[in-house]
DNA sequence: TCTGGGGTCCTACCCCTA
DNA sequence: TCTGTAGGGGTAGGACCC
């Protein structure tokens, strides 16, 4: 491990409800959760005042709908949380060419391969302009850990939060992790942390005490040798700039167990299309086929199948998919259903023989770069023709109006809230959902963009949910 | 209380082959 | 030729992460 602090990890703080928040004025401040509305959905990220009341990420919706039943329910918008974070990693790209992206809100970056820092004073001082930087281009609030090695720093952001940025001094490491509890480091879950509990092993330092011996007999080679060495704060992995896909798959919870097997068939072949447009959209074809299956009782198994060369044929995942259903027994009815593809290669040899054979015409649109034309697609939830479903926390614009988001819907009528990133709280308005004045369209940047200016309006995480610098209707971009 | 979606990695087991 | 074994690929499941 290297003696000097100078490994960042960045992460944003509630990053989709810090989004929300400053995307909607009248949220600021208040209780927001984003997550999955379904009745099988979950939380994906709380907002801090959210979390008073105990809702926390991958609770389930209905727990959290108990525990805070006035905060303001949203579904993810991951259109606009991913070009927030490509403008977030762009400027990590600024400080070294060895960044490793593991989420859409958090980052590691190697700041001496930059030449960014090299000691504790030099590595401080670029954690709090990146902090600073990151607030004038997105108007969020991330926080900053800096320490010799990426575990170190992980913890160190962790204990950042919010908004704040802790650097690990060398020399410390193992004082600060003793008293911690095994659940700190990376890799020890509920199963390990329960495993480890049982064996009388509680804090990190009775992990270094077990001895590595011990570790390896309780939780295998693998694992029991990097805990060890966690334990010790020994972690030698380095910042990975360029990691490789290595599988592509996509799962479906249904709100209501599906028990018909003939429907189950086919919402393994929607999958199996949907998989391969991913699959396609990535440039990538794989040969190991792999079908999910979550029952009624939640118990989940998985079927695969290894074709003899990869495939990017939605005709052929469809059929190895349908094949390994066969061998499912879904009496008693599903859950979910997922279909995957791994082993993959970036090159097609079925391509060859499908050009040739001329049957390249049923070819599906490539979903590739989601975001701006999907994103409005999924905003308006369109489901069938003439069907129009509005989703809560998406951006609308009115005729008359102008822009706002959906604030809820149901029974025939959609409530909008006419509001900006740079107005103040707007009013509410409902319409009819087929109301032809109504809209859905793409999200406004939260910090408008001045050339030639500086810094921008404050959003709300963590900041005290200020109300914006004077920015006005003229940024608007929306429109599809 | 009732548990998403998209991933990665590890382990155990089976089977085949050398 | 038979047997034991080691290694690799395929398969299934579990744990973990965000």
């Amino acid at each position: 491990m290297r003696n000097a602090p100078t490994i960042l990890h960045l992460d944003m703080d509630a990053f989709y409800a810090s989004v929300e928040q400053a995307s909607k004025p009248s949220l600021r401040g208040k209780a927001v959760i984003v997550g999955g509305l379904g009745p099988r959905g979950v939380v994906a990220t709380a907002s801090y005042e959210a979390r008073v009341f105990g809702v926390h990420s991958a609770m389930p919706m209905a727990q959290a709908r108990r525990l805070a039943p006035n905060a303001a329910y949203l579904v993810p918008r991951f259109g606009i949380y991913r070009d927030i974070s490509e403008r977030v990693m762009a400027l990590l790209r600024e400080l070294s060419p060895l960044v490793e992206p593991l989420s859409l809100d958090e980052a590691f970056v190697d700041l001496e391969a930059g030449g960014a820092a090299w000691d504790d004073s030099s590595a401080r001082l670029v954690g709090a302009k990146l902090r600073g930087d990151i607030r004038a281009a997105t108007g969020l609030a991330g926080s900053v850990g800096l320490a010799a090695c990426k575990m170190l720093a992980k913890i160190a952001s962790e204990q950042a939060k919010p908004d704040g940025l802790v650097l690990i001094e060398p020399g410390t490491e193992r004082a600060m992790l003793g008293p911690m509890s095994v659940r700190t480091l990376p890799g020890v879950g509920p199963a390990t942390g329960d495993h480890l509990r049982r064996a009388g092993i509680h804090t990190v330092e009775e992990i270094a005490e077990a001895g590595e011996d011990e570790l390896v007999r309780l939780l295998g080679k693998a694992h029991g040798h990097a805990l060890y060495a966690m334990a010790l704060a020994h972690d030698e992995r380095p910042v990975v700039a360029e990691r490789e896909t290595k599988s592509v798959s996509v799962e479906d919870t249904y709100d209501v167990d599906i028990h018909d097997r003939v429907r189950v068939g086919l919402e393994v072949q929607r999958l199996a299309d949907r998989c391969v447009r991913r699959l396609r959209g990535a440039g990538l074809s794989g040969r190991t086929i792999v079908l999910k299956v979550r029952r009624y009782d939640f118990s989940t198994l998985t079927r695969s199948e290894t074709l003899r060369g990869p495939t990017d044929d939605p005709a052929v995942v469809r059929e190895a998919a349908a094949r390994l259903l066969e061998s499912v027994d879904t009496t008693g009815g599903v859950r979910l259903l997922g279909v995957g593809v791994s082993g993959l290669a970036d090159y097609t040899q079925e391509d060859l023989f499908a050009q040739a054979a001329g049957e390249l015409g049923e070819q599906q649109p490539v979903e590739g770069a989601e975001g701006g034309a999907e994103a409005v697609a999924v905003a308006r939830g369109e489901e069938g023709p003439g069907e129009r479903r509005w989703l809560a926390g998406h951006d609308v614009r009115h005729a008359e109006y102008g822009h706002g988001w959906v604030q809820g819907s149901g029974l025939g009528r959609v409530t909008v809230r006419f509001e900006t990133p740079g107005s103040e709280p707007g009013r509410v308005r409902t319409f009819r959902v087929e109301d032809p004045g109504l809209e859905a369209v793409e999200p406004l940047p939260l910090v408008e963009e001045r050339p030639g200016g500086s810094g921008g309006s404050r959003g709300a995480a963590g900041s005290g949910g200020s109300a914006t610098s004077g920015a006005s209707e003229g940024a608007v971009v929306g429109g599809v």
